[in-house]
DNA sequence: AAGTGGTCTAGACCACCAT
DNA sequence: TGGTGGTCTAGACCACTTA
């Protein structure tokens, strides 16, 4: 009933990457480039469809990948929509300290302290950055309940946060990741971490509330962007006496 | 062309569930029952999808899913396999210790004891078992390049883990998921694990050759089956001087 | 060459949401 | 009521593996 060969000459230019892969990337470069911004709505499928010349099927294929990675939301009888960085995506899918045998909480954020400096080699690796490039570096201050948690050192690339500054932080009643992509317009995508088990820099203890040299979780995380750009490199310690870090993996 | 309304009349009994859940249900009764075992081959698609009356896209949305899950494994031009404990899937999926900024390698595991006993209220819990349920306790030394870096402590149900002696233990040259699955039919699809940081305590610190009270990371964690059964709880005991837990997640 | 999964199409109908 | 995503179909052709 249908000539499949025509259509598939017609397909044009990308011979060997499938198209529903390159019209992911398609959808991937509109949401880097800000054409549709984080908490917009999609076009409808079958306008998307129409205009990337593509049937609705390889359409939902490259948008069902998208949804997998958490980048695009879907809503049923609403719309598609580009993930953005309210509180419940943030705490569901970066943050993983949770009381023991308990749920998530959110918790209360303290900017300690701000300070420049120029990219130490783990850092510029981490951030691909150029040796002794500029760097912004925070220590926030975290508290559950009543008691503080952990402490996160981060460090953040100066020419890709430019005009940050410490009152830029401090003014702000939403989290650092909202500030990335409202101020920058970067979004975090995805976060690769390693943990260890290390005694309490002297530092750290103090603010934790710790004895010095206490056990504590330390995380070191990079956090990436839409094309695996790294945006963010954190070092964590958590004290896990009332807390533990949750992962749910080997699917 | 199709009168579409006749085919979902005659799609028959489950009203609310779609049809590719109902078959992947189906496809996890199967395994989960031995129809397919671990390494086996599926039926080609086009015949699964005639033995189960349905279209082969909605067959392959079904699979697509258990693959995804890493539940089953395509191959282009070979078949789909129902994934089994080799050992280079049981690196990927399920061992999260490498080294340092290293990539992973697989460990020598070495049984140091093997007991009965009572469920402690830790263990029935986790393992959904009654209170004092007779249960197996393992706990293994394993060491990766030359030195011991983690020990584990598994405890098993008696009940699931019928005639599991030390010695069906010791002879094997396999790993513990491997016996599990080819001993006793149970396969390992998912794991949850909870993780902090830790003195480490005397005998563990003995076995990794640490200085006492070292702090050790300490991972908690349930191995669940096809149908999110626990099959073993474990918790682990890692010297992370030298190696480091591996976390992508986020996405 | 035969058999397998991988891609893609064109379109019908269902379920849900907003108005 | 009209629009959105969600499910499902029937079939063509491509890419790959094996013999």
């Amino acid at each position: 009933m249908t000539r499949v060969g025509e259509e598939v000459v017609s397909r044009g230019v990308n011979s060997d990457t499938p198209l529903y892969q390159a019209t992911k990337t398609r959808l991937l470069e509109s949401l880097s480039g800000g054409v549709y911004r984080p908490g917009d709505a999609l076009p409808a499928e079958k306008d998307l469809a129409a205009r990337y010349g593509i049937s609705i099927g390889t359409l939902r294929k490259a948008v069902d990948e998208l949804v997998d990675e958490g980048i695009l939301i879907r809503q049923q009888g609403r719309g598609t929509f580009v993930a953005s960085h309210d509180r419940e995506r943030l705490l569901y899918y970066f943050f993983h300290i949770v009381a023991h045998e308990g749920g998530k909480t959110y918790p209360r954020v303290e900017l300690h302290s701000f300070t420049r400096g120029r990219a130490s080699s783990e850092e510029s690796a981490k951030l691909h950055l150029a040796p002794d490039a500029p760097v912004i570096r925070l220590r926030n201050l975290l508290t559950l309940g009543e008691a503080p948690v952990m402490v996160d050192d981060i460090t953040l690339s100066s020419a890709r946060f430019p005009k940050l500054g410490e009152a830029g932080i401090r003014g702000r009643a939403s989290t650092l990741y909202q500030l990335y992509q409202a101020g920058f317009g970067l979004t975090i995508v995805r976060t690769s971490e390693r943990l260890r088990a290390v005694a309490a820099p002297a530092d750290v203890a103090t603010l934790l509330r710790l004895p010095r040299a206490a056990p504590t979780l330390m995380i070191r995380r990079v956090a990436l962007g839409y094309h695996d750009d790294p945006i963010e490199w954190r070092v964590s310690h958590a004290d896990t006496t009332a807390h533990e870090y949750f992962s749910e993996l080997g699917s």
